[in-house]
Order: structure tokens, then sequence, then C-alpha cells
RNA sequence: GGGCCUGUAGCUUAGUCAGGUAGAGCGCCGGGCUUUUAACCCGGUGGCCAGGGGUUCGAAUCCCCUCGGGCCCGCCA
């Protein structure tokens, strides 16, 4: 059985009909790859809880309260003033990483071309900004509650986490009178005000049904479990350690007088090669660039095929065409076979694969045989190579009767992504056509004697030849039969001499988009 | 130091939660086909399931130990 669905049955167990899907992302930079496991997770369960005919929602909580922490490299040192403040009310940083208030706030500012993102990998959640709920009082019951089990939440943090407290850490932090959460130190509370001095000696009062402050991560955490009545939250492996923020999040949220959900951590996205993503370390891909290469139903079956805890390496390369390789496999022969014939194992193994290409789909419930688009992966990056126009495109795939008329949108986005991909840095080389414009030596030592015989023959008889694909297949038929070489081996010759390697695309239909004189010229260098 | 995950064929892995004769894809080898979609079709090769011990009629699967790999433990998914 697929993960998620068995995460959908575990839910229905253990919290009945009404299921409550949440992750929750922090707008401090760029949003990357990464994030994006969380979210495809958490919606994967969604679904599979839709498919088991539960009511379930979907929410993505933005945490646009949490503070500016540091300068990152992308800001500059104008920043320094809005260290502590919540992302939400600081305006967001323009090319030169200056402070611009026309840009909108920071959070909105990382967080719109994410939402783009999903958009375009089929993710509908609600949205949450978290500033919103403080603002609109959501958080003051769990604020009031927190604040009068102080001393219990302390003893918790400190047990769990082993980490020691201050003495004047308090379970709220107020914004202070310059707008910072920085050197606020707590003097008081009384329902709803909890009044503090800040770091220039200034004393004020922050009202917790408002923004006037926020819980500290640990206990924000916990407490919009309960008002939100989340029942599954999946959290990347940081929260999960022991000790971390999951471990604290359980006995709190229950102090607070509700039931959180049950662990569950997933694993990292790595980009091949190099660690983990980390935005600061500029190691990081962008879902927005992923998804300007890879088909969107890729990156879901990315990660709806992996399993949960296991860590996935994220290649740009060569990998790519393996991944969509699989992937079109499995739509043009779903496993089947019948479920009484098969031991146990096929069985999992089947249900497991179908679930994947189940949750793979943009759109929740479509047929996955519609995404692949009729064309492959690997044949569309040979055509975006050898034909620079795309009506070239349309009409090369009409003629081998991939399509019929007009291309569909889904094949004119694919067909985009490809071009930039080959185009951009990410592309294998192994996978370029390069027209060689001479015999390389490479090609001569592999060349044998029929193979050069054939060569030969080609090039006298092509001189009489119309220059197009039939026609100079025709001459290689031919060409092939008066010296009496195989197919494969004239085919074999001829990529040879022209891209230098011994496989390729067609041929003919390669050589006639280049100039029949350029490609005379290679024969005889 | 505390903890999580992980080790199955040359490579990527399924199967581990619910113990019941090791599955797949890629690669490779052989054959077929041929206007080659780096394709397709057929057949084959290949695993003391990291190692050791225990529980069991029976262990890749559960328990313990050892070793190797990845990662987390201020913020980060």
């Amino acid at each position: 059985m697929h993960w998620a669905d068995f995460t959908a049955q575990r839910l229905q167990k253990e919290r009945g009909n009404n299921q409550i899907l949440c992750s929750g992302i922090t707008p401090s930079g760029e949003i990357h790859l990464g994030n994006l496991r969380e979210i495809l997770t958490a919606e994967m369960i969604h679904r599979a809880c839709l498919d088991l005919e539960l009511n379930s929602r979907y929410i993505f909580i933005v945490d646009s309260m949490d503070p500016l922490r540091r300068i990152y490299p992308f800001l500059s040192d104008e920043y320094q003033k809005y260290i502590g403040c919540p992302l939400a009310y600081i305006p967001a940083p323009d090319k030169d990483g200056q402070p611009d208030s026309s840009l909108g706030s920071y959070s909105d500012y990382f967080l719109s071309p994410f939402l783009d993102a999903l958009q375009q990998i089929g993710v509908q959640p609600e949205i949450i900004m978290n500033h919103q709920s403080y603002e609109n009082g959501e958080f003051a019951k769990k604020i009031d509650g927190a604040i009068k089990h102080m001393t219990e939440i302390r003893e918790i943090i400190e047990t769990i986490s082993g980490r020691e407290l201050s003495d004047n850490w308090f379970p709220y932090n107020p914004i202070g009178s310059d707008g910072s959460m920085d050197g606020v130190i707590v003097t008081g509370y009384e329902y709803p005000y909890v009044s503090w001095t800040d770091r220039h000696d200034i004393s004020g009062r922050s009202d917790i049904r408002k923004s006037e402050g926020k819980l500290p991560w640990r206990i924000d955490w916990a407490a919009r479990w309960g008002f939100h009545g989340i029942t599954c939250e999946p959290a990347g492996k940081d929260h999960g350690s022991a000790g971390g923020s999951f471990d604290t999040g359980i006995p709190i949220c229950r102090l607070l007088g509700s039931e959180p959900p049950g662990k569950m951590v997933y694993e990292w996205i790595q980009l091949k090669g190099m660690g983990p993503m980390s935005s600061s370390s500029g190691n990081t891909i962008g879902p927005i660039e992923a998804l300007g290469l890879v088909p969107p139903e890729i990156i879901r079956y990315l990660i709806a095929g992996s399993k949960v805890n296991k860590h996935i390496d994220f290649d740009t390369g060569g990998a790519l065409f393996t991944m969509a390789d699989e992937y079109e496999r499995l739509v043009a022969n779903p496993p089947s076979g019948d479920a009484e014939k098969l031991s146990k194992r096929q069985l999992i193994a089947r249900d497991t694969k179908l679930g994947a290409l189940r949750m793979s789909q943009i759109i929740h419930g479509t047929d996955p045989a519609d995404s692949v688009a009729g064309v492959s992966f690997r044949h569309l990056s040979m055509l975006a190579q050898i034909k620079s126009d795309d009506e070239g495109i349309w009409n090369s795939l009409r003629q081998s009767s991939h399509i019929d008329g007009m291309p569909n949108q889904n094949l004119i986005n694919r067909l985009a992504r490809m071009r930039n991909w080959i185009e951009g840095p990410h592309f294998p080389t192994d996978a370029q056509i390069i027209i060689q414009s001479a015999i390389t030596e490479e090609a001569r030592d592999n060349l044998s004697t029929e193979q050069n015989s054939f060569l030969s023959e080609f090039q006298k008889r092509i001189i009489d030849y119309e220059w197009n694909e039939s026609s100079i297949n025709e001459c290689i038929r031919e060409s092939a039969a008066a010296v009496e070489i195989g197919m494969r081996q004239a085919y074999m010759a001829l990529y040879w001499t022209i891209l230098g390697k011994y496989f390729g695309p067609r041929i003919a239909a390669l050589m006639s988009e280049i100039d029949k004189d350029e490609v005379m010229a290679i024969f005889s260098n």
C-alpha cells in the first residue's frame, strides 16, 4: 500500500472521519525545493483521506509572524534595524538587498512565487497567515493558558530538550517600542495585557488578543495544533529528533487542552552530492527553478515514489531522464494482475506503484494516461535540440503520429520546460547533440571496413537524392544494400560520422535539418 | 555527548510497521525487429537481504550487540 493511503487509514482509526492536514513554512528567504516535500507529503495524505471519503482539509500555515533572525547574505545591512521584527511587518528587499516598502511585506514577497509553484503542481491549500491568527485573537486563549502554565511549560522544555531557559524567560514574546521582539523583558501579566520593558528602557504593554507579540516557536506550534484542530502535520527531521520541537510540542499541546497530531517525520531532499539544501549556504534549487525544467507530475512522482523516511537525491542532470522514463513506463504499462494470483509481496508492490501514480497527478483523480502528452521526455529532448521552431516539432510529431492535429497545452508546457533545461546549465553533456565538423579520431578507430565502404557509397549516391528525411532514408537503405551491410551497422556509421558517438536520434530527420553542403563537408573532412 | 534514519543483484531500489519459498527497473549478455523514439520485443545473467547472536516450526522482517553510511540536536523542512 502507498504510504499516503496507509497514513490516511491510520488517521481514520486514530482520529475518526474529520481530518485536518497541515504544513507550514517560514518565508525568511527564497523557499526551496526541500519545502515542497513537506507540502506534498501532507497534501498527498490529504488526497488519500479524500479517497477514503473522509472529511479532510489541507491547510498551509505561513509563519509570517516569525521574526527576522539575522541578516541573510542577500540582505543589506539596512536590515539590522528589522532583526527581531515579524516578517509580515517589514519591507521586502529589492535586487540589492535594500528594504523597499513598495515591494510589499517581506513575507509576501518570498511567499507569492512559491504559491505560484504550488498552483503548478496542483496543490490547493487553504492558506493561513499566522500573523493574522494573532491579529484576530485566535491565539489569545492559548497564550493565556501558556502564561498560566508557565512553570510546567518551562519544565517540559527544560527536561525534554535539555535546554536551560534564562531567568527572565517568558512563554510570550511581546513586541517592543521599535517593533522588535529582541531584548524585551516581561514585567507582568494581567489578562489581556503583558507588560514589558524593552532594550531602550521604554515600557509598554501588549494585548495578547492582537498581534503585539507572539509565542516562542515551540509553544506557537503546539498552540496552533490545538485551535486549528490539526490531526497530522509531517515535520522535517530537525523537528523530529529527540528533544526537538515535536517532542516538546506534544505535552505542551495537551497541557493547553488539545490533542496533538501524531509524530510524523520526513527525510530531506538533497542536491546530488552537495548535501542538504540550505538557503544560507546558497546550496539550493528553488521549486520555481525546478518546475522550469521538470514537468510537475514528475516532481510529484519524485516525492510520491519515495518513502517518507528516505532521503531524496535531486539531480538536475541525466537522472531526470531516468526518472521521467520510469514515470512514463509506469503510465504506459501500469502494474496489474489478479489479486488472487499474486503473492502478498507482489500485491503490495502493485498497490504501492499504483498509489504513487495516483498521487502524482496534478489534478486529483485524473487519469495518469493523460499526463504524458503522448511524447516521451527523451524524444522531446531530441526534437527540441534539432528543431529550433516549435512548429517544426509539431509537424515532426504529427508525421510520427505521436500527436494528432494541434498539440495540447500539456505538451506545449513540456516543450517550454525542455527548452529551458537544454539551454540552462543543468542539461547533461552526454545528452547533447553536437554536430561534428569533421570525422573524429575516435570515430575513425571505431569504423569497420564495411562501414567505411558504406559511407563512401552513401556519399556517392546522396548527390542524386533530394534533401529531405524520406529521401535520405531511402539513400541509406540502398547504400547499405549495395555494400551488403546491416542497417544497424549503417546507422551506427552515420552516428559516428555526424555526431561522434555510436547512437543518436533519427539520423535522417537530423540530417535534413542541416544544410546538405555542411553534411557533405563532414564526410570529406 | 543525546537521538533519528539507513545498509537487499554492478547501480537505484520494493518488500520491514501486520514473520510464511527474495521482487522490480536500469545495466550487462544472447537473440529478434528495423525509416532508431539514446526505441521496441523475447530470453538470460546476477542476492549466504552489512556481520554476529537471540526469539520462533519458520526471520530481510521482531529483540540485542558490532561495523559502515547519511543526518538532526541555536534558526532552518
